[in-house]
DNA sequence: TATTGCCCGATTGTTGGACAATCGAGTTTT
DNA sequence: AAAACTCGATTGTCCAACAATCGGGCAATA
C-alpha cells in the first residue's frame, strides 16, 4: 500500500508568525528589553491581519517570552523570566535525546522511591500493592499490565508528597510509555512478566519497611534492567 | 455537564477562559476526545468576544491540551499526548510549593553532581574553577557573586552531558535565584560568604578527583546548608 | 445492494474595521 | 519646579463578515 505524506499546508498562520519572532529572538536579533513591533506592522510585514499576529503575541506572551502593556507594546523578557519549561517531543527523534531523557527519568524515579519509602501513608501503600496485585492478575505481558506498571510507578511518584516532583516524573514516564511496549514487542514474552514483577516487589517491600536505602536500591536495579532490555545505552556519548 | 462559571472582568480574558477550561479537563469533566463547546458557544456562555475565546483555545491547543480542526471542533487530547511540562509560576505564592520546589532542584542537583564527577571534560574543569574563582574574587555577598554562584551551578549542569538534565537544573536554579538574595537580606553578611565558598570548593574537589560519591556528598551538604539558611523546611508536610 | 459523487449545515480559520483602556511623553498650569 | 492635563500611540476587546474544511445525509449509478 503506497504511503502518502501528509502535506503540511502552511499550517496555522499564528504557529508561524510565532516561530518567527520567537527565531529572532533566540537569534539574538530582538535582545531582552526591546521593543518588539507593534501589532499592526507585524500584520501588514507577514500581510495578514491583526489577529493572527495577536495570537502569535499571545502565545509567546502565555511561554513568558515577551511581556505585553496595553498602551506600551511588548518587551521581551530576560530569559530568567521564562515562566515555562518547555519539553520539545519533536526533539526526540534522535537517540541522544531519548537516552538523556530515559535517564532523566530514572534519575528522579530513585530519588522518589527514596522519598516515598520515608513519607509513604499506608494509603500510598495500599494503592501501591493494589497496584502490584493487577500486574500479578496479568497472565502475560499485555496493555494492561503496562498500564498496571505506569499505575505503580505514579501511585509512587505520588507518594513522596512533592506535587511537582510527581508531576514531573509521571509525565516523563507517560511519553516514555511506548518504549516499554517497544521492550515486549523486541525482547518477547519469555520471563520478561516475572522479571519486572520482581523488580516491582522488591520496590515495595523496601517501601512498606520504609526503607529509604533499599528503595533507592531496589528502584536503580529496576530502571537498570529497563534500559539494559531496552538496550538504550545511557552515558556514553 | 460542563459548568463554567461567570469570568470577573479585569485579568487577562483569554487568561481566565483558558484556566476555565483547564481546570474543567483536569477535573475530568472534560474527559479525552469529548468536543468542547464551540467558540461562539463559549463566546455566549463567558459573555466574551469569540477573538478572546480563539486565544484561549490557541493557547491550550499550543499546551497539546486540545486539539483543533477546522469542520470538527476542538477535542480534549489524552493526556499521553501532552506536549509540554509546564512549572506555573503562579503557584508558587504558596510555602508548600516553593518547598517542594526547593526539594526537586536540590535532588537534581545532588544527583547533577555525581554525574559530573563522573564524566566530565577537562573543559569542564576548567570552566567550573574560572567560576569558583569569580566567587572568591568578591569581597562580599553582592550580586556579582550570585551571578558567579549561578554560573558555578550551570556549569556543573552541563558537565553531566545530558542536556535534559542540564536544561531544567538551569531553569529551576534560575527561578530561585531570588530565594539565595533572599538569604543574603535575611541572614546578614557575616561568615555566610565564607561558608558559600567553602562549599562549593568542596564539590569542586570531588568532581576534580571524578569521586561520584564525594561530589553528591558535598552537593547535598551544599544544598542542605541553603535551605537550612533560607528557613524553608522542607520533607515535613 | 453497494459504491460513488455531491450538497449542505456546522465549525474553525482569517479578514477588516471599529471602539475602549491604558501608557508615555510633551505641554500647560499652578 | 512640580503637578495636572492633553494627546498620539499601542494593546485589549468587540463585531460582522467570508473562506476552508469536515461530517453526514441524499441521490445517482453500476
Amino acid at each position: 500500500m503506497a504511503q502518502f505524506k501528509e502535506i503540511r499546508r502552511g499550517g496555522y498562520l499564528p504557529d508561524l508568525i510565532a516561530r518567527q519572532v520567537m527565531d529572532q529572538i533566540s537569534a539574538g536579533e530582538l535582545q531582552p528589553g526591546d521593543l518588539l513591533p507593534t501589532e499592526t506592522a507585524l500584520a501588514d510585514l507577514f500581510g495578514v491581519s491583526r489577529n493572527v499576529v495577536r495570537e502569535a503575541i499571545a502565545r509567546l506572551r502565555s511561554d513568558g517570552v515577551i511581556n505585553t502593556k496595553q498602551g506600551r507594546g511588548a518587551v521581551v523578557n530576560p530569559p530568567s523570566a521564562r515562566a515555562t519549561f518547555r519539553v520539545d517531543m519533536a526533539a526526540l527523534t534522535s537517540k541522544d535525546n531519548l537516552a538523556d531523557l530515559f535517564e532523566l527519568r530514572g534519575l528522579l524515579e530513585i530519588d522518589a522511591a527514596g522519598i516515598a519509602a520515608q513519607r509513604r501513608s499506608p494509603s500510598d501503600l495500599e494503592a501501591l500493592t493494589t497496584a502490584l496485585d493487577h500486574m500479578r492478575a496479568r497472565p502475560s505481558f499485555d496493555e494492561q499490565l503496562i498500564e498496571a506498571d505506569a499505575e505503580f510507578h505514579r501511585c509512587l511518584a505520588t507518594a513522596t508528597g512533592n506535587s511537582y516532583l510527581a508531576t514531573i516524573v509521571d509525565y516523563l514516564s507517560s511519553r516514555l510509555k511506548e518504549t516499554t511496549r517497544a521492550t515486549r514487542d523486541v525482547y518477547g514474552q519469555g520471563d520478561l512478566l516475572d522479571v519486572t514483577i520482581t523488580e516491582h516487589e522488591r520496590v515495595l517491600e523496601a517501601v512498606a519497611t520504609q526503607d529509604q536505602k533499599a528503595a533507592r536500591q531496589a528502584m536503580a536495579l529496576h530502571i537498570d534492567g529497563a534500559t539494559r532490555r531496552l538496550g538504550v545505552v545511557t552515558g556514553e556519548k
